[in-house]
RNA sequence: CGGGGCGUAGCGCAGCCUGGUAGCGCGUCUGGUUCGGGACCAGAAGGUCCCGGGUUCAAAUCCCGGCGCCCCGACCA
């Protein structure tokens, strides 16, 4: 390709809307333009980096027994109706009428499409398994769209859906997805972790998500330095230390707790400063709003609670932090002084709690609290694991493991879905007994802008993008430094000798200075430059260039293509 | 949806407070000189100052209403 024919606006400042990294390059280096909020369109260079993506995706996909298809974009609320989830899904789900005024909505996802379309087709267990696969365009409709392709709402999505006979042939349908999603991510060139994670709105009871490890990501996981084990910090388990109960301790009273008058002091750093103390001799306490009434839950003060593992250990359906109004009904105190002395809602604390002596707690009184306080003062309802995981814990699968923390960008996730939608929209087969039998789901997604804009996130430099070569735009970029006839000449000759040896090059046709064509060239992130001179060309010698590391080569300019192709592979 | 901010040339911004000919840098176009790391000289094009209303002799500027966008929060494949 000629870059003097290709679209590739790159500007010199980057547009001020743009906060990630991925965003500011992709706009900057011409891959991306915005058309409306969370609206992109994907120019040539970035619709290369897509499509190299979508055929790895593609490629272990179809390996691992999966099979193409394409499902509608828009479909029938009906569908939707069903499942219930044309009510649960709320204004993410865009809703469209037609020229009847009946109700549609464009895809946000497809698991009602696909089993709509399994049920009516599947009848019998020989039928089974099914692993069926599309690469397509969504949309959610965002509160907050952000980062440019990180988060669009509209956005480009491999998800699969797999039909199984029973729990046992899904699981190892759903290890066969985690083992292809490794290949991919592998295949793309890019430093990931898959994690534990929770399953969200998606339901279900077993899930991975595929981290791209970069600092900018948005989501802390954790990883154990010695075994595989790796969970969202949303998830992540906390080891049972010694001394941790599962139940409520007994009294270890070993002397009266005392008021003291801590005014204005709310945050647990506040407070600890204020009393001379260390956060860790603090008890948080919280208090949250259930489906089951409002309960406080416990943790150390250097800790934070985790919402989700409350909800478990509780059994609750759902779970928020309470508003002021609730917690000044049940405390009788303003927020922030908030204990578990005298309260007569359930208490739950972490496990770790029952380790404390002679702490510090909220006095339920504006401007106190109580220090020399312990655990035979108050009421626990039950203790468990509630804190958020952090790095240096010890690993809660392995013996001698600590868990290390990373940042991630989720780029894929698989779910083991079990019954919820076959379940739900009677999608069903007759089993060797012939009894109905109700198939058994999993689903798995990709996002396929967003696996290139972690890729950028986690290769690029002040001066631009660096492209992993297997999802590069293009493999090699052919720079002649001036107009010279005899640099022109050579320059078309090695682009063209790229072309036969079925190389992706780009040639720099276009009369710039050199100047120019090296920053492009650093910012558009080709992984590698062949830059013809007048200079070499008196030695016959072309400068073979790596984008990553600024180091150069010369090499003969007959033996360009074998040394390309040598760095290529190595 | 709550809080904050922005909207002026393709991009980045100044001007607005204190109303009076719409500006700067980059980019673009023409000519020339240059030519291994974002050149220089000369000339030029390019504007619904987000939209609508109001105040005023006069509005980018003041007032009212709307729209769009960004950031923080809540939310989230």
């Amino acid at each position: 390709m000629r870059y003097s024919r290709m679209l590739i606006p790159t500007l010199r400042e980057a547009p001020k809307d743009a906060e990630v990294v991925s965003h500011q390059l992709m706009l900057r280096a011409g891959y991306i333009r915005k058309l409306a909020a969370g609206v992109y369109t994907y120019l040539p260079l970035c619709f290369r980096v897509l499509k190299k993506i979508e055929r790895i995706v593609r490629e272990e996909m179809t390996a691992a027994g999966a099979q193409e298809l394409l499902l509608p974009i828009v479909m029938p609320a009906e569908l939707w109706k069903e499942t219930g989830r044309w009510d649960y899904y709320g204004k993410e789900l865009l809703r469209i009428k037609d020229r009847h005024e009946r109700d549609f909505c464009f895809g946000p996802t497809h698991e009602e499409a696909i089993t709509d379309l399994v049920r009516s087709e599947l009848r019998s267990w020989r039928d089974l398994p099914k692993n069926l696969f599309q690469i397509q365009t969504k949309f959610r409709d965002e509160i907050r769209p952000r980062f440019g392709l990180m988060r669009g709402r509209e956005f480009i999505m491999k998800d699969a859906y797999s039909f199984d006979v029973d729990e046992a042939s899904a699981r190892k349908t759903y290890a066969r997805m985690v083992e292809a999603y490794e290949k991919i991510f592998s295949r793309c060139g890019l430093k990931f972790r898959a994690v534990e994670a929770g399953t969200g709105t998606i339901g279900g009871s077993l899930s991975h998500e595929f981290q791209v490890l970069a600092d900018s990501g948005e989501d802390a996981i954790l990883a154990c330095n010695a075994c595989k084990y790796a969970a969202n910090v949303e998830k992540a388990e906390v080891k049972k230390g010694p001394g941790t109960r599962d139940q409520g301790p007994g009294t270890q009273n070993k002397k009266e707790y005392h008021k003291v008058k801590t005014p204005g002091k709310k945050a647990a750093e506040e407070v600890a400063a204020f009393l001379k103390v260390k956060t860790d001799q603090l008890l948080k306490t919280l208090i949250f709003e259930t489906d089951q009434g409002p309960v406080a839950g416990l943790v150390r003060g250097d800790r934070s609670l985790k919402e989700a593992k409350l909800r478990d250990l509780i059994g609750c359906e759902w779970i928020r932090l309470a508003e002021e109004e609730t917690v000044r009904k049940v405390t009788k105190a303003p927020s922030g002084f908030a204990g578990p002395v005298g309260l007569n809602i359930p208490v739950y604390v972490d496990q770790e709690v029952a380790l404390m002596k002679d702490f510090v707690v909220g006095a339920n009184e504006g401007d106190h609290h109580l220090t020399g306080a312990n655990l035979g003062d108050f009421n626990i309802t039950k203790a468990g694991d509630i804190r958020a995981a952090v790095g240096g814990d010890l690993c809660p699968r392995c013996e001698k493991g600590k868990l290390e923390e990373h940042r991630g960008i989720e780029v894929g996730q698989v779910f083991y879905l079990g019954t919820k939608y076959s379940g739900a929209m009677k999608a069903q087969v007759l089993d060797k007994e012939g009894k109905q039998t109700t198939i058994v789901m999993g689903c798995y997604g990709i996002g396929i802008g967003r696996t290139a804009a972690a890729a950028i996130e986690q290769n690029h430099d002040e001066k631009g993008i660096i492209w992993p070569l297997p999802i590069a735009p293009f493999q090699v970029e052919v720079i002649p430094l001036n107009q010279d006839q005899a640099v022109l000449e050579a320059a078309e000759k090695l682009y063209a000798d790229l072309g036969e040896a079925g190389i992706e090059a780009l040639l720099d046709d276009r009369d710039e200075r050199a100047g120019v064509k090296f920053s492009d060239f650093e910012l558009i992130g080709i992984p590698y430059a062949l830059v013809i001179g007048a200079r070499g060309l008196k030695n016959k010698e072309v400068e073979l260039k790596e984008r990553k590391t600024g180091k150069t080569n010369n090499i003969p300019l007959k033996e360009a293509i074998p040394a390309i192709q040598k760095t290529m592979s190595s």
